[in-house]
DNA sequence: CGATCCGTTGAGGTGCGTCAACGGGAGTGG
DNA sequence: CCACTCCCGTTGACGCACCTCAACGGATCG
């Protein structure tokens, strides 16, 4: 599935230059992140420590139970968080987009992989000089504190969809996910765009490659999809797929 | 399922007597709570707006979408947590004990229904009240992130099971995070009490009664459970059951 | 002692997985 | 420019793990 543990290219990034200061004010995605909560401080400091990090598509950034170094926030593209099972078996737990905070800080090890899957640029933190500047600062942490109660709330959702929902409510609401997401973002949110392949869609929601394809063929025969150009997906019925999504 | 809204009793438990410090630096759970990372002057604080509050079995503590008005440390007892969809399909997304903290802080309505499992004892905070605490005390307030990791953690944990893994695994796998917690919180691990019902242990794992029902009995015939009287199980096999859990 | 709830067991059905084949697009090499 | 290969998505045929429906026994309770 991936070359594993062969993530050495990273400590070339490692030597990038530092983050020059405007470029923090001007980051396109700080208004998404914990960088948001920073005064001019806090985040002459921020900038001091972090590094910016650009990934080619299907790379890995680090492995479950590997000792965590780094902590990124992602400026742009999509990452994917796994774990497996020792036959293989996989289980996305999760996609991240821009904006999106990536690792547990006050944690030693990494709990999941993480692989890209579109070309990305990070915002790279050595995890043990973030932690010093939570400690510090009082506004970082409660704003990364009321972010991982977002994710802790995504998680519960997903346990719903995975433990309950049929495959048609599963790719319905995997739909609606990146639609609503794409929009909080400020992209375009109906032709949506869905950079991830059938593989990785299927290991998100608990489904088989060939259960994802016929599913998005029996919403497309069925009208309220359209799979156009580019893994450009257009909804032409959101109230029904978002119905769907919950098996109304 | 349960009786939805009808949780005016909790109103009733406001009117007990406030706590006292005494009662705190003697709690038999304080190690395993957030309430370990005070000191004595932010701990006389919190004796101010705890609230002990003692309920029975299957009673509501809050429902989802609610407005949060208070958030609990658990001090004895199980509670569960969980996730309808309008057809009434049930998704339970945790089971929390001593020492686990049940809310989020910072977020205005509940993401989750909660009810108690078996007879239990709570700490109760009045949510604005302990979020201004937490505002002012970055040790608090830390030691509830790194919480937060953990349970996020376990989270993805869950997905994986959820995801990916077979009845009989999940089976075991819930045995073996149960024994580990009871272990954790200084109860009896290997004759395990499991107080939860077929339906709360299947709609835990994504399964039906008959599934969990038809699991055990074939896990006790080859031997590695066996099905003890008051909701107890022994696990003659501990590492057997391990390795089942996942997939070995 | 009927009523209800819970756990168990059986018989039968089905949604999704498994296995296999095929076609199109991208990359590669001659 | 054309083979050739590889990868990915799609589709079909078939099987099975788990769900559905139903019946039953024991425990608890008014």
């Amino acid at each position: 599935m991936s070359s594993s543990l062969e993530n050495s290219h990273l400590h070339e990034h490692e030597r990038a230059v530092a983050v020059e200061p405007s470029l923090c004010t001007a980051c396109a995605v700080r208004g998404l992140t914990f960088c948001e909560a920073l005064g001019s401080g806090d985040l002459t400091r921020l900038v001091d420590i972090a590094q910016p990090v650009r990934i080619e598509p299907g790379q890995p950034l680090f492995t479950e139970d590997e000792a965590s170094v780094a902590l990124f926030n992602i400026v742009s593209g999509t990452i994917k968080l796994y774990k497996l099972l020792p036959d293989g078996r996989r289980q996305i737990t999760g996609f991240l987009g821009s904006g999106d905070f990536l690792g547990l800080p006050f944690q030693e090890t990494h709990i999941y992989s993480a692989e890209t899957v579109t070309a990305s640029s990070l915002c790279r933190f050595p995890r043990k000089r973030l932690e010093a500047l939570l400690d510090d600062s009082r506004d970082l942490q409660r704003r990364l504190l009321s972010m991982m109660c977002g994710e802790l709330a995504a998680a519960q959702e997903q346990m719903l969809l995975l433990g309950r929902k049929t495959a048609k409510e599963k790719i319905c609401s995997f739909l609606c996910l990146l639609s609503q997401r794409a929009a909080r973002r400020g992209h375009k949110d109906n032709p949506l765009h869905v950079p991830m392949s059938r593989t990785d869609i299927a290991d998100y929601l608990g489904l088989t490659t060939e259960t994802v394809s016929r599913t998005f063929t029996q919403l497309k025969t069925s009208g309220v999809i359209s799979l156009l150009e580019g893994n450009k997906v257009l909804m032409s019925n959101i109230d029904a797929i978002a119905d769907m999504a919950d098996g109304c």
